[in-house]
DNA sequence: GGAGCGCTGTATCGTATGTTACGTATTTTG
DNA sequence: CAAAATACGTAACATACGATACAGCGCTCC
């Protein structure tokens, strides 16, 4: 079984002419990035002419070049999307049917929180604990638990913290209460909801800020969210992950508390007093 | 000091308009290979037009796409060249608040899946797979999100699962349904609630099974407990973490659906014809 | 409420890119 | 050794890609 290209390449290297053979070796020295560029700098640096190369993908069947460069951007994304972890962790230590989810899961986690920026999380905790505006939360079928999760935390530390519960025509008559300086936290992964999008969308227009939880294809709503988080989903299950969001949100609660207390909130120091 | 593309943008996604936003948070999303591909690509995905994009890599400081393209070439054979550097990469790209969370979550995913060995897992699977039975979910003050989110996946793939909510005199009344074959799913960790310990003392006395989800110090409710799962919960922050026993849940969660296919339960199939 | 500014998309343009045809060189085979 | 077949490069071509000019729109600030 042939899976990747360099290994369709070493399987045909042999039958290859000495012009295409060149090719195919400057390919794999430096592999794929060569083979990501124009045809004419592909030809340079092999040393032989632009029809070469081209009759050298043609040979390993692709139809152009185009597609041939398509192919490598494929094989580049799944490998980046399985970060050389899972080479190098030892086969798991515990090998049973728990394992490949948790290793999926600790990659999700590694890769979303490598995809995001101090200064982004800086930000969205800047707005989150901006005591002037309200703040509301809402998710999806399966998501609205996440956002369950943060508003229950959230509401400790500041007031005006509120999840959008129930019906949709009941949280719908909640964007009345909606304004500028209001947040609006979304957690939305496949498959979109259309009426977090309709929610999103006539928030937006109202000045809402919105922050958005997300998987890596973005829905809709980014298209209105002043914040995107977008985070890994993918495991070896029947279902989406949500692990990774989950602690995304998890770190935003805690570093909203943080904010908050050197903000010096009276509520905070009431609350110690009370425990 | 800014080495990558992606810091770079992450740096000023903050001045930028709403439209070349939305392509910056696209790019980031799933990084960096939508740069790789044409413009039209990318701003198809993004959702805005060419020029856009063309615009947002202007701002970015490169005179033309290509230019901006071969950047992210570069950056990728960097990365290509030690892969390894990468994963392991101690002193985090991103030192930030956020990365002693992330690190503490991972130690605490690991440390609680090691404590768990499969053959739990599966006797756990097994009883919530069994359709002979009922079951039911709850969770308390900040877990009980967790409940709701196992809740919305197992009520899918097997009828029979019901959520408890609201109010404590509502759901002791549920109790009248519980019977032998059930089972009784908890969440419950530090500060541990009352209320949750005398639903599981009456839902024991009844024959029920209880799955505990607690934290490592055990909730007293371990002592009618069938199943304990112990997570770890430590994080530096002023919360404790749920994470663990949410990855264990999706674990769970994934597992049983497994289970039911491998049964040929009818309602699977079902599902999979009304998608 | 009005004027100005900035952002965004549509449509057009020039060009760099991939593609192909053809002629020459090189190798292979009888 | 000759003749044919194969391989390779040059050059012309067409397409699709990036770039730009312009107009419409919404927003902010007087």
């Amino acid at each position: 079984m042939i899976s990747s290209i360099a290994e369709l390449i070493s399987d045909r290297i042999g039958t290859m002419p000495a012009g295409e053979r060149r090719a195919a070796q400057t390919l794999i020295a430096s592999y794929p990035l060569i083979g990501l560029k124009t045809v004419a700098e592909f030809s340079a640096a092999a040393g032989v002419s632009s029809p070469t190369i081209l009759r050298f993908v043609a040979r390993l069947g692709f139809q152009n070049y185009p597609e041939f460069q398509s192919a490598l951007q494929d094989e580049l994304a799944a490998q980046l999307q399985s970060p050389a972890s899972r080479a190098l962790n030892p086969p798991s230590p515990n090998g049973g049917a728990a394992s490949p989810m948790l290793e999926a899961t600790l990659d999700n986690l590694r890769e979303t929180f490598r995809h995001l920026s101090d200064k982004q999380l800086a930000d969205i905790v800047a707005k989150l604990a901006d005591r002037r505006g309200k703040t509301f939360l809402i998710g999806g079928r399966f998501t609205d638990p996440l956002a369950r999760y943060m508003a229950a935390h959230l509401a400790i530390v500041q007031p005006n913290v509120f999840h959008l519960a129930g019906q949709e025509s009941v949280w719908r008559d909640r964007l009345i209460d909606m304004g500028k300086r209001d947040v609006l936290v979304i957690f939305d992964i496949r498959r979109y909801q259309d009426s977090l999008v309709r929610l999103a969308e006539t928030a937006h227009q109202r000045g809402v800020q919105i922050v958005l939880f997300t998987d890596q294809w973005l829905s809709p709503i980014a298209r209105f969210a002043r914040h995107v988080i977008a985070g890994r989903t993918a495991v070896p299950s029947a279902w989406d992950s949500s692990a990774a969001l989950f602690v995304v949100a998890e770190t935003l609660i805690g570093a909203v508390t943080r904010q908050l207390e050197a903000d010096g909130a009276k509520r905070i120091r009431e609350l110690e007093s009370l425990r």
